[in-house]
Order: C-alpha cells, then structure tokens, then sequence
DNA sequence: GATGAATGAGCCTTCATTCAT
DNA sequence: CATGAATGAAGGCTCATTCAT
C-alpha cells in the first residue's frame, strides 16, 4: 500500500503561493494548481477537502510561519535595540525568504475564504512583538504612541522595501538594509 | 461599450471597488457588480466591453486620481519641507477617502488583468513626487539614499496606518496624524 | 426583456420523465436533461436551484398529478361499486397515461433526494381513496381487513399490468380491463 | 476479478444490496460498497471486473434466487390449487426475507446496467410458474385470461404488501397472509 | 438603451478505475 | 492478495458574455 505522501501537502502548498504570487487569488484554479504540482487534480482532493480548505489552511499556515521566522532567535530581555533589531531582521529576512507567502497572507485578507476569526486569531501571535514595542515605551527609549501605530510604522517601511525589490529585480545591499534600519530607528526613537 | 452615461460609469466602479473591498478580486462577478449598482447585467456590458476591460478601466482611473490627489495645492516651488508635508498629508487624505482604491489597486496587482505595461506607465504619473525627493536630496536636507527606497520608506508607513485604520475601525486623530509625520520626517532627514 | 418562460419548466419535466423511464435515476445527468429540453446545460439552472431541487419538485408535481388524476369524476356519495369503479379506472388511465410519472415517483422512493417527509406528506394526499375503502367496510361491502391492505391488493395488479403491457408493448384491451376490474372486485368483496 | 473468495463476493453483494434499498442505484459508489463491505476499494476489483459487472452479476444472482425460492417445495404433479399455494406463498417468503433484492431488481430494471437480454433470458426462469398456471386454466379452475395478465394479477398484491410492511414496519401475520391468499384466489378462480 | 433569460466554456468536485507498495 | 493513494474523465454548477424583447 501507497502511504499518504505528506510531502505533497507542502508541494501543493508551494504550487499555490507562486500562482498567487503571479496571478493574484482570482486567477487560480484546482487544475493549475495540480498542474504545477505535478500530479493530478483529483489527488489534492484527496489531501484537502475542497478550494477553501487549501487556501484556508495554507493561510493558517504562512501565518504561522510568519510568526515564527518574527522571533528566531529573539530575546526578550536583551537591551531593548538589540531586540528590536533582532525582529526588524527577521522581518525583512522572513519577507525577501517567503515572499510568495507575504503576497498570499495580503490577497487572502480580501477573500471570501478568510474568515473574520481566523485574522484575528492570526494577529495575536504577534504578541511578542507588540511587548517588545511595550518595554521600549517603558524605558522611554522610543516614541511615547500607541503600540500599533509603532508596529504599523515598522512594517510599513519593511514591506515595501521587499516588494519594490521584488517588482523591479533589484538586489537589497548589506547597506541599503543598514539605512533602512536607522531610518526606522530615527522614526520611531523618543 | 459606449461610455456615455458618464453617471452609470460611475455607479459600475463604485459598485466594483466596494465589492473588491468586500470580497477580492477573485469574489466577484459581473452580475454582483450589476446588481450592487442597481441594473441588469447586460447593462454593465454596454459601458465596458468585458470584464477585462472594466477592471483595467477602473484601474487606470484609480490610479490617475491617486496621482492626481497626491499633487493637490501641490507647488515644486515651495521650501522643501514644505512641500513634503503637502504630498505627506495628500497621501492621508487619499488613502482615507479612497481606501476602496488602495485596496483595489493592490490587489490588481497580482492578477491576471493589470499589464506589466500598465503597472510601469501608471508608476510614472508620479514623477513629481520622484523629483521632489531628490531635490530635497540636493539640497541636502534628506539621506543620501537612492530615490525609489526614500520614496517607499514614506509610503509604507502612511499606508499600513490608514489599513490599520480601516480594519480595526478606528480613527485617525489630528495628534496622530502629527505624530506620524514628524516620525517620517525624522527618519529620512539628513 | 425576455420573459421567464414558464414553460420550460414543464419541457425540462418532460425531458427528465423520459429519460428516467429509459435510464432510471442513476442514468441520468443534467446536461442530458438540458440536452433532450433542447436547451443549454445552465438555461436549467435558471428554472431549479441543482439537480435535487429538480427532482423533488418534479416528484411533488408527480404526486400531485397521480391524486389529482385518481379522483378524477370521482362522487363519494355516490354507491360504493361505483366510487370504487370510477377510482380503480382513474388508476388505470392515469397509469398508463402517465406511465412516465408512475416510473419516476418508483425510482425516486429508493434515492437519496426524496426526504422522508415528502414521502409521509405525499401519501396523505391519497386520503379520499382510504376513506372511501372505509365506507365499503361499514357497509359491509368488501372485506373488513385493514385498510391498507385492501389498498395495495388493489394498486398492485393494476399497477403490474400497466407495466407489463409498457415493457412488453402489449396494448391493453377494453376486455382485459374489465376482466382485471371483475377480478380485483371478486378479491375484495365482502 | 477472480471470483475465488467466495465469502468476499457475497459480502460485496450483501453491502451492495443494503445500499441500493437505502440509497437507490444512482446513491451507491464503488468506494461506498467497499467501505461497508468491510475492505479497501481495489479489493472490489479483484473480484469483479468493473462496476457494472458487479451489478449486472448481482443481478442474475438476485434473480436466480427468486426463481429458485418461488419453486421450493413445489411439485407440478399435486392438485392445482395445493401447488398455486406453494408457490403462492413462497413468494411471500422471498420477498419478506430477500426484500433488499427485490428492490434491487427493480431498480435495474430502469437503469443502463441491465441489458434487453438480460431481462429476457431472467424471464424465463419463471417457466414452471407459467406452467402452473395454464394448467390451472386447462383444468378449467382459473379464469380464461392471457396467462401473464394471471401471473402479473398475483404477484401485484404479494409484491406491493411486502412493500408496504418493509416501508411502515409492520409484520405481517399469519392471518393476513391466509387472507391475502385467500382474496388472490377469489380474483383468479373461474 | 435596458433588461435578464439563454448560452456554453470552464471550474470545482466526484468517482470508477488503476497501480505502486 | 489487499490496500488506498493516484489518476483523469465526467458530472454538477457558475458566470462571462450574448441576444431577443
């Protein structure tokens, strides 16, 4: 007996993230998605339920990714900038590495298969951050604002850096990644 | 396809930027636009020749607003800083009283609709703001940083702040506005 | 505009009776119905909301024909032989008249679309014919079993004969149904 | 499909039959007939070629059973009426306790899997009951009518008072029995 | 012009059948 | 043999587009 290939999981997952990236969430189908994959279309029914449930789960998924690339090697009682630019790093590493990913998350928060819950649910795993940018306020070390809007200035900056990079085939230098650092840093400090 | 009517024009964009903002790109239909702006779906094809062309059409005109907002009381002559602040609070403006645009405009980007031609020449309409950043470049009051990501480090934040706005239905203050700007500001000044 | 026409509810009607006579419910698709409607597959679509509510609806229609036929010139004041008579060749007419019917409302009682519900009601319309059977009992007229019972011996020979003549193309004679109808008699008087 | 096992075949046609009377012909699938027989979908394939052999096979088994119940015990040499009796109530007894095939040939007698030839050829195994009959007519006993319409006159009520107890759950008892019997014998007696 | 019924290509999904294990 | 994952043709259904009214 044929086990259960796990790995077509991630290699269904992968075909999906480029066609998004390339076609936008309305321009997918199951078959391309087999297509690309390299298998046929009734076997991603048999690893997902339908469309929604892949979509859903993969979301789930880069989310988690998301999540979890934010906080590699991060910690919390380092000296606030340390910190701080330890997860700035890990944004722009995380967003040049899955980028494909970071422009899923974004067509999927204007879907029809992204429930409100699962945004929410996927915004608190953010948390660790968000008390990062807490303790700085404490320390009176940066801008005296409510947290969110901190974190919005910080991603802002980020995500277009990588995108732009990404449209126009240019290469992010040690430098350019060295300014944009202090740059976010002279925005945000007190 | 006879765009005479200039007023069902309207009504047809206005119907499809709500629904895009509602659903994505890839949750509408014909029939859903025709319905929310109150006629038959035939209608709609009388004013645009397809589906195509009514979100290319759409597109073009969002994005000649954007760089039409973006230039309003607009004067190159000014004092650098100042006329920053101009384009800064423009951008505000726009992205607040236009967010189904924003949206709109981001998620036609990644789809099967938008040229590659399209997305470079509609880049081009904001040659002013380019050229504003490197005067101020010139006269050394900004980074020495190649425009594009100066340009970028902007928009970033003023866009996920109206996002974060907009999602989680909450009001941007004149003092956060304020805030925002000097935060800017402060992260490219020389 | 072109109206809704009616009409081609009662054509994709036709077309489905004729089509589960000759294939039985396993055997057909919608777009044989639509085919043999002499229409496109989604023209179906505009009449009923799937294939189910298809079927239902033309089994409830069924049903109601197959009541509204049995009492057709049916006087229930009128002496029980001749109620009974009036009764027994309405299901003879109707039978073989709307044999296609007879053979849809069969196959639908062992499918999956036809709830248990719409079974229950569907029976309860048959109500004068047990009543009438009741009046025979107090008058001492026919058999005292129960009702049922005297019912189905009734329905089943005349519902075999129709079939056999249909499935072995043998028309049925003036003399044979009066000969079925002397027998049926002799079955159930008192 | 090597009819070896024979335990296996004849689970995959217990499961077969359950199904059909639950579901109808067009409510089964291969892989639903596997899973309630108890094992993995290619196993059906071992036993039988394809799906319509299996119910093409199924169903000449179904009908040799039924022809081979109804002549149980019955022996063409004894008076008419003791013989129209055993065969009489043998087919109560298959019915009652073969119901699921009974409903499983009727379905196929509707549908594409069983061919014209099949029908035929499975008609014929109701010769001696043919027999029977028309020496009941040469004796003079019964009424002067074609013979089917005197095979069809008794096997209507038999059939449609099965139907009936399956479908209200209700036993059917001795006395009904003898009663039916008796009201089958009134109809048919010269 | 306006309407919405009609069309049919194409998408999502199922399922009979095959095949690697 | 037995298994159930893999396959892809085919079915249900949608929706961009057309067309009769």
């Amino acid at each position: 007996m044929k086990p259960r290939d796990e790995n077509k999981v991630n290699e269904i997952y992968a075909a999906t993230l480029q066609l998004v990236k390339e076609n936008g969430l309305s321009g997918i189908t199951m078959s391309m998605i087999a297509r690309k994959a390299g298998f046929a279309t009734g076997t991603v029914y048999i690893y997902f339920e339908n469309k929604e449930q892949l979509i859903v789960q993969l979301f789930e998924k880069c989310f988690r990714n998301y999540a979890q690339d934010y906080f590699a090697g991060f910690d919390p009682s380092a000296p606030f900038k340390v910190a701080f630019h330890t997860i700035w790093m890990n944004m722009v590493k995380h967003s040049t590495a899955k980028f494909n990913e970071l422009i899923f998350i974004e067509q999927c928060f204007h879907s029809p298969f992204i429930s409100e819950e699962t945004r929410k649910t996927s915004k608190e795993m953010l948390k660790p951050w968000l008390d990062l940018i807490e303790k700085g306020k404490n320390e009176k070390l940066i801008k005296q604002l409510e947290t969110p809007w901190l974190m919005i200035y910080i991603r802002g900056p980020v995500r277009e850096m990588i995108k732009y990079a990404e449209y126009n085939k240019v290469k992010i230098s040690k430098e350019l990644i060295d300014n944009m650092f202090e740059m976010c840093w002279n925005g945000i400090r007190a």
